[in-house]
DNA sequence: AACACGGGGAC
DNA sequence: GTCCCAGTGTT
């Protein structure tokens, strides 16, 4: 087994230094705080859709001490669109801790880098290792994956199981003499190489030694024991406006999707609502908010849709016009149109911002 | 241990 | 449609 375990590192590294092309801005970067952002914009990310993120960002705050000063509002609008909000909510907690902890200087052990907020196991190794050369290993999807196929081995990899296994095994697999070069390697390989379906094993230096490649069971492996089952969500957005052009829109704060996000007046259901003529189902809801204010009905428009990982979202954006302001609305800011570009809207937003496509004109 | 959290690209 | 991506935090 331990013979097994040598070949395997050896070949990967000689690939590495040979036939490993992948080009990315951050590869050979020593700056932890590069890495860091890096790592950060990358979980559950793919890299063609984090690399625009990675060079805005580092064009926009160089250093964390730029954005650990930062206006809250400013990162949020460089993250829009990219998902996965906490990860923007934690990477500005953590700027701000590492300014006045470290004195922007970021601290150069795993314990104290896994301790700090949106950093866990696979980030802390990253950043260990290729930041100051320490022997974690990495284990994320192409190493739990290659793993997975070159042992032959069936543990579901989502499993707490699964996740001491497989980081027993790549930490037992690490060159300790080089474990930047080696985690760097293992992942490009099932980025490039042992890929998720269809992988290149005609071309694979390690096919030889592949349990998965000898026993036919490339397809099937890694297995995963969890399915996700998605949910039906229903958004239907009210655009209040009052005179002078101005809305109101709030920050999502509750424990939820796009947390740190604004959004219009929404009201939520768990059955999609037909609206016709110029009737309005949820008058309890806005005769509420508006303490029966009068309203007019303007535009209705076509029905969105957006499809998450976990959950279907489909609803429509109502555009309603007040003869006057609340004196307060709970929450909510009220803004001018022209002012909407300065804050971050989920892309489900966003999408009707850019084409608010109406059904039909109200008038 | 189970669940929640986005958006995009490949098939 | 389904899978999965340089995973982490909360309950």
């Amino acid at each position: 087994m331990s013979e097994k375990k040598a070949d395997f590192t050896q070949n990967l590294l000689n690939w590495n230094k040979g036939k490993n092309h992948r080009k990315m801005p951050w590869k050979g970067e020593k700056d932890p705080y590069k890495i860091w952002l890096s790592e950060i914009i990358l979980q559950q990310t793919r890299v063609e859709q984090g690399w625009a993120y990675y060079e805005k960002f580092l064009e926009a705050f160089p250093t964390v001490h730029h954005l650990a000063i930062a206006a809250e509002q400013k990162v949020f609008k460089l993250w829009e669109g990219l998902g996965y909000y906490n990860r923007c909510r934690n990477l500005i907690a953590t700027a701000k801790r590492i300014d006045a902890e470290y004195n922007g200087q970021f601290p150069n052990t795993y314990e104290e880098i896994l301790s700090l907020k949106g950093i866990g196991p696979y980030t802390a190794a990253a950043i260990a290792s290729f930041a100051f050369g320490l022997p974690h290993a990495v284990v994320d999807g192409n190493v739990t994956r290659v793993l997975s196929r070159y042992f032959g081995n069936p543990t579901p990899i989502d499993t707490t199981a699964g996740k001491k296994l497989y980081t027993e095994l790549a930490d037992s697999l690490l060159d300790k003499e080089q474990p930047d070069s080696y985690n760097q390697a293992i992942m490009d390989f099932g980025a490039t190489i042992c890929l998720p379906r269809n992988p290149l094993c005609d071309d694979c230096m390690q096919q030889t030694g592949c349990q998965a490649w000898q026993k036919g069971w490339t397809t099937q492996l890694p297995v995963k024991e969890k399915s996700i089952q998605k949910k039906q969500r229903w958004f239907y957005y009210f655009i209040v406006e009052v005179p002078d052009d101005k809305v109101y829109i709030r920050q999502r704060t509750k424990k939820d999707i796009w947390e740190g996000l604004f959004e219009f007046i929404l009201w939520e259901t768990d059955e999609p609502v037909y609206f016709n003529d110029n009737h309005l189902p949820p008058s309890d809801f806005l005769g509420q908010l508006f303490d029966g204010q009068a309203l007019t009905v303007r535009y209705i428009s076509r029905v969105y849709r957006q499809e998450l990982s976990h959950q279907t979202i489909q609803g429509q954006f109502l555009t309603v016009r007040l003869k006057k302001p609340l004196p307060s609305l709970k929450d909510y800011l009220l803004i001018h149109r022209d002012q909407l570009g300065e804050y971050a809207f989920p892309r489900f937003i966003n999408a009707w911002l850019l084409d608010p496509t109406p059904a039909q004109s109200l008038f």
